[in-house]
Order: C-alpha cells, then sequence, then structure tokens
DNA sequence: GCCAACGTTGGC
DNA sequence: GCCAACGTTGGC
C-alpha cells in the first residue's frame, strides 16, 4: 500500500464536504497539473491519504482512502485529465499543521514542505507514520 | 493582499 | 526546442 497528500482550499472542497459523501465517496476532480495526475494514476484501490486543507488553516484533518483508480475528470472534455475517488475514513483527533511539520526535522523533506504548490503528493511510509503519531490516529 | 515559486503556453 | 510571458497557487 502507497500514501499520499490530497491539497484542498477548504472553502472550495473542504474535510466537511468529504464526509458527507461518506462511504460513496467522491471524485478527487479539477486537478490540471500533469505530475499530480500521474500520481493519481499509480493510486490503487486502498491506498491511503491525509486531507490537507491550504490557506488559513494549513493542516491535515482527515485520513482517505482510495476507492477507485483513475478515470476521466468528469468535470472537463479534455482527455488529459483524470482522477480517483476517494472517501472519508476518519478524521485526525489533532489536525498536524504545516508549521509543526516544518519544525520536525524528519520531515524535512515532505513534497509538502519542498513544493508546497503541488495538490496531489506522495508521502513515503516513515512520513505516514510520524504525522499520525502527531495527530492521534491509532487505529483507523 | 502581496509576492515568490512554479507550471504552462505560445511565438520564434 | 528554447525561452519569455503569463496565470495560478499558496504561504506569509
Amino acid at each position: 500500500m502507497r500514501y499520499w497528500l490530497f491539497k484542498s482550499e477548504p472553502g472550495t472542497w473542504g474535510w466537511e464536504d468529504q464526509i458527507a459523501k461518506g462511504e460513496a465517496g467522491e471524485e478527487w476532480d479539477g486537478v490540471r497539473n500533469y505530475q499530480a495526475r500521474n500520481f493519481m494514476r499509480e493510486m490503487k484501490i486502498g491506498d491511503r491519504g491525509f486531507f490537507y486543507h491550504s490557506l488559513k488553516e494549513k493542516s491535515i484533518v482527515g485520513i482517505v482512502e482510495v476507492i477507485a483508480e483513475a478515470h476521466p475528470d468528469s468535470t472537463t472534455e479534455d482527455p488529459r485529465w483524470e482522477c480517483v475517488d476517494i472517501k472519508a475514513v476518519c478524521a485526525v483527533k489533532t489536525p498536524v499543521t504545516l508549521d509543526e511539520i516544518k519544525a520536525d526535522p524528519r520531515l524535512r523533506d515532505m513534497v509538502l514542505v519542498k513544493n508546497s504548490r503541488l495538490s496531489v503528493q506522495p508521502v513515503t511510509e516513515a512520513e505516514w507514520q510520524i504525522i499520525c503519531e502527531k495527530a492521534g490516529v491509532v487505529a483507523c
């Protein structure tokens, strides 16, 4: 299993919206960036990801699971763009802020720190564990 | 609200 | 195929 990070502006599509979709989940559509799309193509059903709120909050607020592999993005006719479907798995106990991530030398190489603009990113297993610990995620 | 960083586009 | 111009993102 691999780990990822999905970034969203809470005003556009936030964790609350994701929760509201329940088990059915929702397309992670609207991505118009090749790097991000390529990562989505690598995703497999059952992969997990952090749900990150950008802008004011700048924190990881929840955990999601990939429930459908890459398919055409329904919000565009352009065949270049694909997306996966994800569903909310659980909220984190304590949101992990960008500041906290930056302050931890073990997370210095996270894509979130190095390339903050990329909206879909890979997360290593080590990074996943460290953040789950900070977030108070035990069994999820 | 500004601006730096980055990605994409299009002219040559 | 290069590179300048432009648009967008997101942290501050």
